[in-house]
DNA sequence: GTCTAATCGAGACGGTACGTCTGGTCTTTTT
DNA sequence: AAAAAGACCAGACGTACCGTCTCGATTAGAC
């Protein structure tokens, strides 16, 4: 398994930890073990089956270890997903709005139904409507930010002057995406490219887009 | 306190079962007492507090008893929410279909965001993230019938010749419904009237509605 | 390994307990693996070496049944030294004091140092002294009841008129025994023959004994 | 709290040891903190209140520090103890066999069940029985010195021509203490002037004593 | 006046056992 | 036949200490 951490590592890693178990911070290298034994729990046995004595057992970590930095295996988990996760939902920018978008929902879909991160994702989203407090957390620590990235390709077409500027963005977001994740966490059905370029292209219809590559004609197409 | 279920009983209970703890089958007074105590320690304590001891206690049941009629928690809670909720939302017939949606979106969004049976609904959204088989179990006793329910003011519309008859129903009402349940499961924003409404509007724009009401004139745009 | 119990069972077992987890008391079975892991982890790893975990895993038992019976791992020692030992020390009666004493104190000292409840028996002297409620109930359940069997051949004695009836028992008890009860907890020293049958000599002397294989003569100096 | 340390201090300070984390040598001021901590928590929790981890946070002194000098906590209550008592226990010279003896015996039993030492002693004790090699330190720092102590009377007896020569101190030691001690780890009973005295009384009377503030008899009063 | 080396406080580390909790299974008696 | 009762095995929970370790600061004596 491994998880394959690019180097950028953008979320949880302290400032300059690589020492072991001295005042001077945490042990990095225990950190990783966590983390990766975590999400390899996750794929491999599921939600139920990752406990933190089997997290601390196959990081080869004592438990304690484990409790020192994190209250609950889903802390564990929501951390390594962020870790994992933070940079693969980026829309894409082709200076067109279809396009960045059609691009952007494919990826979020495949993410969503394909990598192992989005299984851990799905999973945190399952425990959020359990715990109140730890979706809080979840919000707070990725899906606030990721709906700001959900939200570029339409503010980058606003700057562009292919949109309208009094969009109400969180609702329009809200289409677009809201039907993948319905898809993914309810119904059984495939998330496929016919599916998300569906949802972009009812989006363009209804938003007076600006085609730039057929300037002149107005309307959608 | 308990759940004034209504006589209909429309899923569990087995024929004849007014006995108790006697050779003539099983004794309906436990089966009720378990699915209540079930509900009540979910709207009192979430979901982690609700624990198949803690129903049989609350119950004044033995454990047994409930490990006989159900496998787990959740199917239980499952259980108690199909007796509950099972014809809860189905979306009215004004003979309208721009009426039927709106008072079908906002119904759903109340559902899920106001009343206990929503809150059970959301906590068996979430476990089902962690539980393949029982996201099935889910997906058969109540999801795929309410996206039945939820499709029926569009075959009225078809029928009324108000809707071309074309229409790939799942993926428009998945771009109704999703963005309720995205906004409930994973956004902390508010589902109110005027977000339902505005979902209403760009199905109808992009749909080739005919306004009945305004006959004569063909399409929306 | 093993431990041969004697059928008599004198001390702990329930009325009536041959059943296996159901209301009507518990696991006679359980119960008798408990006591035998704990004096076998006793003899075998010492003290420090008996843990609730090491007796619940040798004796295949949950960890919660030991718990449900017994507070301590000490409780289950004295549990298990009582079963073993509860008849062990009771003095002979050869109708003459001088020889019933010698044999006792003999008896005593070999148990001591000899046998393995004597090492259980050692151990738990040993804890009492770290836990004042610990020592109330070794003393209730045991050190009382052997007192008293300790003072059986003075009184036997005395309703013989082999000895005068004023005597302080207490007293004299703790200076035949304790002798050797210090030489065992304390001194390396070895408790030989020698020295029971000397403590025996001193006390004949001091106490006015009737000598009845020499009677007429009065006094044994 | 605190403890008073006279100031021979017999046992344990290396020379010249006033420094404080240099190359020359251990802190005094840490040792000190580190015996008077361990045994005041002996005295306010009881042995099992006793641990490495407690005595450094009271101490205000590093886990590490501890470790480097002791090796476990019943080695630090033995040299809290040694340091404490180490001369507590030294008989009177009156003279006269009888005064000294029976001084010494009620002096051991006040030690033992009124002084603090006295309960830092009898847990001591109490390990040793389930910690052989602890057992050997005791015996070697203080149990062969005390006996040797508890022996000084009876010689000088012997030289003073006030008891004969031949006799088996270690036996005689053992009936005149071992009472003492039976009481004191065993039984509830108290240990008071008229127990200690009969002791006394008994030995003179088996010893063949010559008394001598009443010259020219013989016998034992 | 630096340099060196031992000890100090601090505290993270891999571990073991604690005592508690819940999950599911089982057996017996009662209805 | 199914209920109530509750003991059973199993195993994760979160905590407390264990004994080891690495660190940076401190402080003599050696140079």
């Amino acid at each position: 398994m491994g998880r394959g951490r690019t180097a950028a590592a953008a979320v949880g890693p302290p400032p300059a930890a690589r020492h072991h178990g001295n005042r001077h911070g945490r042990s990095e290298q225990a950190r990783q073990a966590v983390l990766e034994a975590a999400d390899d729990l996750l794929v491999e046995k599921g939600f139920t089956g990752v406990t933190i004595e089997g997290i601390a057992a196959r990081a080869g970590v004592a438990k304690q270890t484990v409790y020192r930095w994190w209250k609950t295996k889903t802390d564990v988990l929501l951390d390594a997903f962020l870790q994992d996760a933070a940079e693969a939902l980026t829309p894409p920018d082709h200076g067109d709005l279809a396009q960045d978008l059609r691009a952007h929902l494919r990826q979020l879909a495949l993410f969503l139904t394909r990598s192992d991160a989005g299984a851990v994702f799905k999973a945190l989203i399952g425990h959020a409507q359990h715990d109140p407090a730890f979706a809080a957390a979840l919000r707070s620590g990725y899906l606030d930010e990721q709906r700001r990235r959900d939200r570029l390709p339409l503010e980058r077409a606003v700057a562009r002057g292919q949109l309208a500027a009094g969009l109400d963005m969180a609702a329009e977001i809200d289409q677009l995406v809201g039907p993948v994740y319905h898809r993914v966490l309810m119904a059984a059905e495939p998330v496929d490219q016919e599916f998300t370029d569906r949802l972009v292209a009812a989006f363009l219809r209804r938003a007076d887009v600006v085609d730039l590559a057929d300037a002149g004609e107005a309307g959608s197409r």
